[in-house]
DNA sequence: CTTCATAATGCATAAATATACAATTAGAGT
DNA sequence: ACTCTAATTGTATATTTATGCATTATGAAG
């Protein structure tokens, strides 16, 4: 249609600068744009942009444009062999420490960030030490259970 | 239950080594693997790991996990300015905490430091993450002043 | 202008996904 | 152990999204 590329140009503006839960409130938005169209035609603009619905931290959905993420993919057969430089967890200033044979720390730092765990706001490997920084409202019991999913061995040395 | 966070991770690993059309497959991959459950779960499991579902080039859909375009955009623009590889800034913990693009993290901390910002009582640079420490009585929106401060380009992301 | 090919769209419905509700379970505290 | 609370899950279903098919529109070529 005459309006096909102009539609497009303004669905992402829309997406852009509203919050969109699903293609009805689309359609809403569009029509009072003066886009005429159907959802049937939304879904496949939507699928031609790009776009993806995600859940919001406050329990809802919204459409939002997609980035591809560029992450190193390694295998996670390799855990199991990593947590061997494992020696032990403390928690000092509401912090967590890892304290690993040298050598060890970065790369069993590197199996804790590929898991991308939600509790942690961050890691940094020294040498033989992994700071651990925990999200504000996270727990000492959060971290343990976190780092037990991980590392599912180190199990007995990582409960309380 | 006792799974949820195993079967968590596994969704996640599936979702990073495979291509999963729909939650049926997802749930065939899950069965294979050990983990009972029905399509109900996960969806809120997807929900939960904010995993988006994304139109493919051959027409079809799968499940990915979402970067939000703020954090990923590394301008040409920006490539003459150090400050190229922030992805970005956190607090937790009363700490400040910068991510970048992997391999960036000692050298943008150097020009921090080579700035000496009263406020930073100190900074430790992984791989891909710088951790600030403020000296006590410095809030976060003092942090977020002299980050502009130094990375001028970087406001609007720096700003809250 | 007519014909053909391609693209765009709507309709109806299939397919996929989300969720209200109830039941069950895990943990924390006593 | 017992109680209480919050978390987890399945069932059934509502909601949402995708698409097969038919129709219409667009544009190119004769």
């Amino acid at each position: 249609m005459k309006n096909k590329s102009n539609r497009l140009v303004t669905i992402s503006q829309l997406i852009n600068t509203h919050e969109i839960h699903n293609q009805e409130e689309l359609l809403m938005l569009l029509t009072d744009k003066g886009y005429a169209c159907t959802q049937a035609t939304l879904s496949r603009d939507l699928k031609f942009l790009k776009v993806v619905k995600i859940a919001t931290n406050d329990g809802k959905y919204i459409y939002t444009t997609h980035v591809d993420k560029k992450s190193v993919k390694i295998q996670d057969s390799t855990s199991g062999f990593v947590s061997n430089g494992f020696i032990g967890l403390e928690f000092a200033q509401k912090l967590a420490l890892i304290k690993t044979v040298p050598g060890y720390a970065s790369s069993l730092a590197m199996v804790i960030d590929m898991s991308e765990p939600y509790e942690f706001a961050g890691t940094i490997a020294g040498d033989d030490t992994i700071l651990i920084i925990p999200r504000d409202g996270t727990t000492e019991s959060d971290i343990r259970h976190r780092l037990v999913l991980i590392f599912p061995e180190l199990e007995d040395r990582i409960r309380p």
